[in-house]
DNA sequence: CCGGTGACTGCCC
DNA sequence: TGGGCAGCCACCG
């Protein structure tokens, strides 16, 4: 979500990726980017799920997404942390199918109510932040 | 300092 | 509906 920037045409990519020349990002903005991830994904409520992209937002932390699950791989203190909640913006999880995670993932969701269906789960029905909400703001809001 | 790697995404074909 | 790819950016060796 939060859509990226329109990539107007194809462009060649060069490999690498710029790196930071400016070593930032020390321990402590990246302690406190883990802690904001963290408390984006206590707030998704029970037998809901909410996507990396959709958790970065709520953190404040837009187009972020890989960062999110760079934050929960790393995260051990598991418990007390509904990660199982987070899957990606295809209504998936994102382990490899039939994997020991992936299983342990979709079996704590489906004991929530999250129904799964061709291994994927409807966000309309199951995300969170709630998009018909937004939807419904937009079209009576706006002007 | 550099290149490779993702619990990611949106766009194109 | 699905696969490929370009952006993205923190982390790791």
């Amino acid at each position: 979500m939060a859509a990226g920037k329109k990539k107007a045409g194809r462009k060649r990519k060069g490999v690498a990726t710029r790196r930071r020349t400016t070593t930032r990002a020390d321990a402590s903005s990246a302690n406190d980017n883990a802690g904001r991830i963290l408390a984006a994904v206590r707030k998704i409520p029970r037998g809901r799920v909410s996507t990396y992209g959709d958790v970065a937002d709520v953190a404040g932390l837009p187009r972020r997404a890989r960062l999110v699950g760079t934050v929960l791989r790393q995260t051990p203190g598991t418990r007390d942390l509904p990660w199982f909640r987070v899957i990606n913006s295809g209504g998936r999880i994102s382990f490899p199918a039939g994997s020991d995670a992936y299983l342990r993932q979709r079996r704590k969701l489906e004991d929530e109510g999250v129904v799964f269906i061709s291994g994927r789960v409807d966000l309309k029905r199951y995300g969170w932040p709630d998009r018909a909400q937004h939807l419904d703001e937009f079209l009576w809001k706006p002007r």
